[in-house]
DNA sequence: GGTTGACTTAAAGTGCACTCGAAGGTGTTT
DNA sequence: AAACACCTTCGAGTGCACTTTAAGTCAACC
């Protein structure tokens, strides 16, 4: 977390950041982060390329894609004025990942059932006979379809 | 829910599960379903068949990739032997989806704040030379880094 | 008797995000 | 002087999960 001066070459700077040189290179030539040179052509980042790398594979991690990504930077380029939009494609994005969250702890909890029926099956506590869908039918809320379909 | 004894061709069975009737001869390839034929070799699927693939369905929604799909399936056929092996490969999915979710919501709680932060740049509540990263800090509880690495 | 929907195998195409390699070069370190 | 890390372009390869096409056949429905 200290601020420093230092110029960090690729190598350093991917070790730093948890991407390969690789993929350095292609968010460059795709726009999505830019470096500086040094007198012999040479890459180098800055502390402040950690930070905005860092905040691209926080977007990245919430399951925006390139594309996405490429349109907030250019929206970044064009200055202050984009802010609306800007605030407006993260929040989309939220909105997304929200319901991927969502998606993800229905699926789960199915997962867990099926699991708490198998803990059944082998200490007996559940019938040979009795199946899983039978079992599941317990914890099926109204408007929770077998699929989550609206 | 209610169950009927309807053979359904594989045009409807795909309406009604919500695949293509390409996934459902791919998956079938991949030994993921099973169908029965009728006299003339046209596949048909039963209310069984859809309980099967809402289950797979579940699997595949927490990111459960096809190879181990093939595994549990193998186990399955495999007899009540394998319980405890596909409780074990169910309790992995589980853990790895439970992460997925962590994952997630760190990335969406950096994002949240961002909008935040737009908010506050678009009504002046925030001054216009606060950056991001010094206004993320406030936030930063110790052992949380950066990119949430350990 | 034409449209629809099904069947087969096998191969090619798609989309995304990397990932790597070739081939030849420069500059710094041991 | 060799080793190492970097540079360039650019095209090919990877992995996953489909998705589509081709080419030909068959049977039911209107």
């Amino acid at each position: 977390m200290v601020e420093t001066n230092r110029r960090y070459r690729i190598g350093e700077f991917a070790r730093l950041v948890g991407l390969s040189t690789y993929t350095l290179r292609y968010y460059e030539d795709q726009g999505l982060i830019k470096s500086q040179r040094d007198e012999n052509g040479v890459r180098y980042y800055t502390d402040l390329d950690i930070r905005w790398v860092g905040f691209i594979l926080h977007l990245k991690g919430t399951g925006m894609r390139l594309n996405e990504l490429k349109r907030y930077v250019t929206l970044r380029a064009a200055g202050d004025a984009t802010i609306p939009e800007r605030r407006a494609l993260l929040q989309r994005a939220k909105d997304d990942a929200e319901a991927d969250i969502a998606e993800l702890q229905m699926h789960l909890a199915v997962l867990s059932h099926k699991i708490d029926w198998y803990d059944g099956k082998i200490d007996h506590t559940i019938a040979d006979s009795e199946s899983f869908h039978d079992y599941l039918q317990q914890f099926n809320q109204e408007g929770a379809d077998q699929f989550g379909k609206e």
